[in-house]
DNA sequence: CTTGACCTTGCCCCTGGGGCAAGGTTCGAC
DNA sequence: GTCGAACCTTGCCCCAGGGGCAAGGTCAAG
């Protein structure tokens, strides 16, 4: 005949954790003795443990109450989705490490690989970080967008990139960023854009303008007077 | 410019999730439309994917509040750490399978590893299912009463078991317990059992008799008249 | 006799949202 | 132009699984 101190020693929890299980049912209420005190018996930490072991599971507790004096079959087949779900679980807590290690990472996190990739290649290509966030915000907002076209604009962009004077357009695009509206160069480099533009089959959907203009929208640093001035010149020739 | 129904999916939480984030000062109130719809913008989804990974990995959102605008040396601290715990918890989650599997198994779950083996010795040995659960019983009283004592009491028992004259009143003793109280082999078994104890160095702390009486105290179902008549010849001789 | 460790009931608090109500909005189809 | 579906808004209450604290009663040792 132990107290409810023992009691929940044994079976590694608190002791308000067992008036908690009272309350729900789960557990009976043990008898009196002179004083008030819960005494317990070898049965009630057998139970006890059992539903330990359930809740560490992750089983709500109302779901345990139905399962301490279920049959033996019931109990096992409970048992074995419950260890299937702990299963699942585990692999997801593995995939939830992985994600962790890319938040330190860098940008992988929050685009689509692929957009990654093409970030990724934009990098390597020698952009400015400036530019690279524009470009990332860009993708966010495409992907919420629209997935699909997203996902068919990336792939065109990535393909974009193989082609010298594209990846040529876009350094110079991004230096101009900070050039004055007035600059002289920029009716030249809109004219260079224009034409290289000209030789592509679908050049609506995928100009860099595109989504400098989304990234401006979004983000209140991100506009640029060149750019912006850019975007005017190669829409009206 | 996007909406929270949007940007929820985009991150893989739910818009409520979104706006207690927002309740919390997680995720900053955006701007709203000219009907008062709350409009994201790229910065939202990355904040928000970033509390979504953190919250997937079990960091409380108190928590996740100051680590958003952290410097990078702070988060990446904080990102080990919460590493460290993730595996911790998996770590968890296999032992939590293990023992969901031996809640299938027996009664291994709810004693110490050491009064297992006693018990399978004692069925090895051929004792009624009965006799097995009182003794189970009696030890897990014994473990809650003092820990330290059973230890040494089930190391002391252990021992005892390859004592073919232990093992045989063992087994005599699980047969006795359905006599009647008043059975004329009671006394000569009670002598049998008393000339045992008396070449042995500590006989008191080690009696059947104790755990009898323990197991006797605690289960409603579990005293047997043949058993105190036995206690009580065993006393005064 | 005191002191510290237990026990009792009761109440409110917390996290991390879910569910539902009672509306207003937007968008595409007809 | 109007209909329905699918959005959005705020507000409120609900859940698990307890924790914390109050305001006591009890018990065992020194």
């Amino acid at each position: 005949m132990i107290t409810i101190g023992r009691l929940a020693d044994y079976a590694g929890v608190t002791t308000k954790a067992v008036r908690h299980y009272h309350e729900r049912g789960l557990l009976p209420e043990p008898g009196r003795d002179s004083s008030g005190y819960r005494r317990y018996t070898a049965q009630h930490a057998i139970d006890l443990v059992k539903i330990r072991t359930l809740t560490a599971a992750g089983v709500p507790l109302a779901r345990i109450k139905g399962l301490l004096d279920a049959d033996e079959d019931t109990l096992a087949a409970a048992i074995a989705e419950i260890d299937d779900d702990l299963e699942d679980r585990i692999e997801q807590l593995r995939r939830t490490r992985d994600q962790l290690a890319q938040l330190r990472g860098g940008d992988r996190l929050f685009v689509s690989p692929e957009v990654a990739g093409y970030l990724d290649e934009l990098r390597e290509l020698g952009v400015s970080e400036r530019h690279l966030r524009l470009e990332r915000d860009g993708w966010i907002l495409m992907q919420t967008a629209s997935p699909e076209d997203a996902a068919r604009w990336i792939a065109e962009k990535r393909d974009l990139l193989a082609d010298p004077e594209f990846r040529a357009l876009c350094l110079e695009h991004d230096v101009a960023y900070d050039w004055s509206p007035d600059d002289p160069r920029l009716p030249a480099l809109a004219e260079r854009t224009r034409s290289w533009f000209a030789g592509r089959a679908e050049p609506q959907a995928l100009g860099n303008p595109d989504i400098a203009r989304l990234a401006a929208q979004s983000l209140p640093g991100g506009s640029s007077p060149a750019w912006e001035r850019l975007a005017r010149l190669m829409e009206r020739p």
